[in-house]
DNA sequence: ACAATTACCTGTATGC
DNA sequence: TGCATACAGGTAATTG
C-alpha cells in the first residue's frame, strides 16, 4: 500500500519525466477514478497543460500545471505509477497500443497521460480505489483532504514537542491515531505497525496513557524508519512498484507488518496478529507488552 | 462533538 | 473441482 514513503518515492521519479512536460491526452478506461467532474471535462481540461511541477502532501501528488491548474491523485491502497515509453527518438518502437503495451507489466493501468516526448504516465490500479481531481491551484488546496491534513511527519518543524502536543488527550489507540492523516499524514498501516515495534508499544495503548519516554520513543522510530523507508524506495506489498516497475528496497526491513506466525527479529517470539477497527495489527506480545 | 462503522473495489485465499 | 465467502486496506461518508 502506497504510504508516505512510497509516494515520495513515486513523486521523485515522475517528476523527472513530467516536469516541463505537455500533457498530449490521457486516455481512461475507469472514469469513476476522477471525481468532481465528468471525464470528458476532465480531458478536455488537461489536454495541453505544461507539468511545473510534481510534490507530494500526505499520500496525495500534486502535479502542478500552468494555466493555474493542479492536478491532485490519491493512490488510496492499490493505485500506483508507471512510466512507459512508446517513441524512442521519434521512432515507433512497437505497433501495439500503449494499453497493451502497458498489460505486458501490468494488467490494471486505467489511466494514461501521453507526453509530449512520448512518454506515457500510466495508473495502475487493481481495485481502482484510487482518485484524481483537476481544479484550479485553489480550488484544489482548499479541499478539506488537503487543507485538514495533519503535519508532515518528516518535516523539520514537526519537532517532539507539536509530536506530544498532536497526541495528548488522544482517547483513542495509539495504531488509529498514528494512522489518522488528520493528526499525522501519511503512515499507513504497514508503518504504523513497523514503528510501534520499533518503539516496543502496544497497538492497542490508548494514546493519552503513553508516558513521556513512551511518545519519544514513537517519536524517534516514526522519524527513524519513514526516512530509511525513503531512502530504499519503499515496500512493496502487493502489486506495488516503483514507477520504473521496481519493488521497494523496505519490503525486506520489514519486521512484523505481514509476518503474523513468523519470529519476532528481536526476542524470537511468534508474530501476532489482531483486528483492531476493521483493520490488521501485527506485534510481538514480548516485546509490545499489553499493559496488565 | 466525537468515535465507531461502512462503502468503495476486486484479486487472492480459504472453506465446504 | 467448483462455488461461495472472507479478507485486504485509505479515507470519505455514514451511523451511532
Amino acid at each position: 500500500m502506497p504510504e508516505l514513503p512510497e509516494v515520495e518515492t513515486t513523486v521523485v521519479s515522475i517528476r523527472q519525466h513530467l516536469r516541463g512536460r505537455r500533457i498530449l491526452k490521457v486516455w481512461c478506461d475507469a472514469p469513476k477514478l476522477v471525481r468532481r467532474s465528468s471525464f470528458s471535462v476532465f480531458s478536455r481540461q488537461i489536454r495541453g497543460a505544461r507539468v511545473l511541477d510534481v510534490t507530494r502532501r500526505a499520500k496525495n501528488i500534486l502535479i502542478f500545471l500552468d494555466r493555474d491548474r493542479l492536478l491532485l491523485v490519491h493512490q488510496k491502497m492499490t493505485g500506483h505509477f508507471l512510466i512507459g515509453k512508446w517513441r524512442v527518438r521519434g521512432r515507433r518502437v512497437t505497433p501495439l497500443s500503449p494499453k497493451v503495451l502497458f498489460d505486458r507489466v501490468n494488467g490494471y493501468i486505467h489511466l494514461i497521460f501521453y507526453l509530449d516526448d512520448g512518454t506515457m504516465l500510466g495508473l495502475s490500479d487493481l481495485r481502482k480505489f484510487a482518485k484524481v481531481i483537476l481544479g484550479s491551484r485553489h480550488e484544489i488546496l482548499a479541499l478539506p483532504e488537503l487543507a485538514d491534513l495533519g503535519p508532515e511527519p518528516l518535516h523539520k518543524s514537526f519537532t517532539f514537542a507539536q509530536f506530544y502536543k498532536t497526541l495528548e488527550g488522544q482517547k483513542r489507540k495509539v495504531k488509529q491515531v498514528l494512522m489518522d492523516p488528520y493528526v499525522i499524514a501519511g503512515i499507513g498501516n504497514i508503518y504504523a505497525d513497523e514503528i510501534l515495534w520499533a518503539a516496543k508499544i502496544y497497538p492497542a495503548r490508548p494514546a493519552g496513557s503513553l508516558t513521556l519516554s513512551e511518545l519519544k520513543k514513537i517519536y524517534k522510530a516514526m522519524r527513524r524508519i519513514l526516512k530509511e523507508a525513503v531512502r530504499l524506495g519503499g515496500t512493496s506489498v502487493g502489486d506495488y512498484r516503483t514507477p520504473s516497475g521496481k519493488e521497494g528496497g523496505y519490503a525486506s526491513r520489514r519486521a512484523v507488518y505481514g509476518r503474523e506466525g513468523e519470529k519476532c527479529p528481536r526476542c524470537g517470539t511468534v508474530i501476532r496478529r489482531i483486528t483492531m477497527g476493521g483493520r490488521s495489527a501485527h506485534f510481538c506480545e514480548t516485546c509490545q507488552r499489553a499493559p496488565l
